[in-house]
DNA sequence: ATCGGCTCGCGCAA
DNA sequence: TGCGCGAAGCCGAT
């Protein structure tokens, strides 16, 4: 039985007694997964039929063929898991809301259940389809271990005022999940096979920006990585996360970004390790708290990914500082070719675009440093978020858009030393970097590449 | 190596 | 109303 209280109802109508389809977006997996398990509840309970559905929309703001390819692999493995279940996988092309209405009209569906998730675009086809579609419609939060629309009703002030509301609720939603059981009932619904090959060839994306192979889409490449990280890595997190040079993070943010696997499967799987460690609890600190923190930030704050959405006290220091005289500024296309005079920055921005991926302390200093080489906040905050949003695996997600906004804008963070261009927005610099860890292996390793 | 100051405002205790 | 303390730091003093 799922938790009544993950569920959130957008729509209710007269109708009654259809069948049920899960609407899959932020959530690409069958197991560990609310949302599915509550859309086959409620297709037991009416006595109907289950189908999942995934809509792909070409346009999908700011995604590539690197993210496209992930997500498809990964989507391709979902569809024989849920075979194996006996639930109908459907992937649409085109843009989702007449794909779903025709669908709930030829099924005959009368329940559509989608998960939760806080980006603009997301919402906005939730709006519509309320709007254009006759069907009840439940939203279920699998995303986040303690819903969102639950552990707060406003944007958070950070991270500490957000922890006790998360902690408080945390022996209640931290559970078990059950396994997903099987659909007895004969399957009936209406569509063609998947034309895998056909629909990634027809997609008219930028494929300039190449698929990475170091990391493994799918359900169970997530386990096999988490595996990895609790046996080989975490043992290491507390004190090696902050050193680039070395492989002690989790590597999980593509997977959990496309919800190829559950933070909650990872929480729990942390949590039998010793939970008073503080490698286990520096993890679950980022796991938790902060990554539920980032959907709080988006899902409060309409205008998040822009200057709109900090607090007032960074607004008003940035504007101070706006007309301060920078020593260096670039445009956009210096930036994204690694082209600026300071060879750290640019080994950070090449292991982006190379891997799909930068290191958890470069991330810091790479926004900071666009902050301060650029020729206003407001488009500084731009470019970080366009090409963390192009080239990261784990770009498009409320995890990247607090980054940014912690970065450049002071979200969630306090003020500090007033300097010029940053006002009092928390400075970062090269000397930092170098106490840290040893610059020069990290700018070799990533100066050679092409 | 370690520490305090920097500087703002939320949330809780009183 | 006062006070403690906070998403990842920097800098200078000791």
């Amino acid at each position: 039985m799922v938790q009544p209280e993950r569920i959130f109802n957008l729509k209710t109508t007269d109708t009654d007694n259809g069948n049920v389809v899960y609407w899959m977006s932020r959530d690409q997996r069958a197991s560990d997964n609310w949302a599915l398990l509550h859309a086959l509840e409620l297709s037991l309970r009416m006595k109907t039929e289950l189908a999942v559905v995934f809509c792909l929309s070409d346009n999908f703001p700011g995604a590539n063929i690197r993210h496209y390819d992930f997500m498809m692999e990964g989507l391709n493995e979902l569809s024989s898991n849920l075979q194996l279940k006996n639930i109908p996988f459907y992937l649409l092309q085109g843009d989702p809301i007449p794909n779903l209405r025709r669908f709930i009209v030829e099924n005959k569906v009368s329940h559509l259940v989608c998960d939760f998730d806080p980006i603009r675009i997301k919402q906005q086809w939730k709006e519509e389809l309320s709007k254009e579609a006759e069907v009840n419609i439940d939203e279920v939060d699998t995303h986040n271990i303690v819903p969102a629309r639950l552990v707060s009703n406003k944007a958070e002030f950070g991270a500490y005022t957000i922890r006790p509301k998360i902690n408080r609720l945390l022996n209640e939603y931290l559970i078990e999940f059950p396994d997903l059981p099987v659909q007895e009932k004969t399957v009936t619904f209406k569509l063609q096979q998947t034309d895998w090959v056909g629909i990634y060839d027809r997609l008219e994306v930028d494929r300039a920006v190449l698929p990475v192979e170091w990391i493994h889409p799918g359900e169970s490449a997530a386990r096999d990585m988490m595996e990895y990280f609790l046996g080989n890595k975490i043992s290491n997190y507390a004190n090696g996360r902050n050193d680039p040079n070395e492989d002690f993070l989790s590597n999980l943010s593509p997977y959990l970004h496309f919800g190829q696997i559950a933070s909650q499967r990872i929480a729990l799987e942390t949590q039998k390790n010793n939970s008073q460690d503080q490698n286990t609890q520096a993890f679950l600190e980022e796991l938790i708290i902060r990554k539920e923190l980032s959907d709080n930030y988006c899902f409060y704050s309409p205008a998040y990914g822009s200057l709109d959405s900090i607090p007032d006290w960074a607004k008003k220091t940035l504007a101070e500082h706006k007309k301060d005289e920078r020593e260096h500024t670039y445009q956009l296309e210096e930036f994204e070719n690694s082209l600026t005079h300071e060879d750290l920055w640019n080994a950070a921005q090449k292991e982006m675009v190379i891997t799909g991926k930068m290191h958890g302390y470069m991330r810091m200093y790479w926004a900071k440093k666009i902050l301060e080489w650029s020729a206003s906040p407001e488009e500084a905050m731009e470019i970080a978020v366009y090409l963390n949003d192009k080239y990261g695996l784990d770009g498009r997600d409320p995890n990247g858009y607090a980054g940014c906004a912690w970065a450049i804008g002071g979200l969630h963070d306090r003020a500090w030393s007033e300097r010029p261009v940053y006002g009092k927005i928390r400075y970062m610099n090269r000397n930092g970097a170098k106490r840290k860890f040893n610059i020069a292996k990290y700018i070799a390793k990533w100066s050679n590449v092409e």
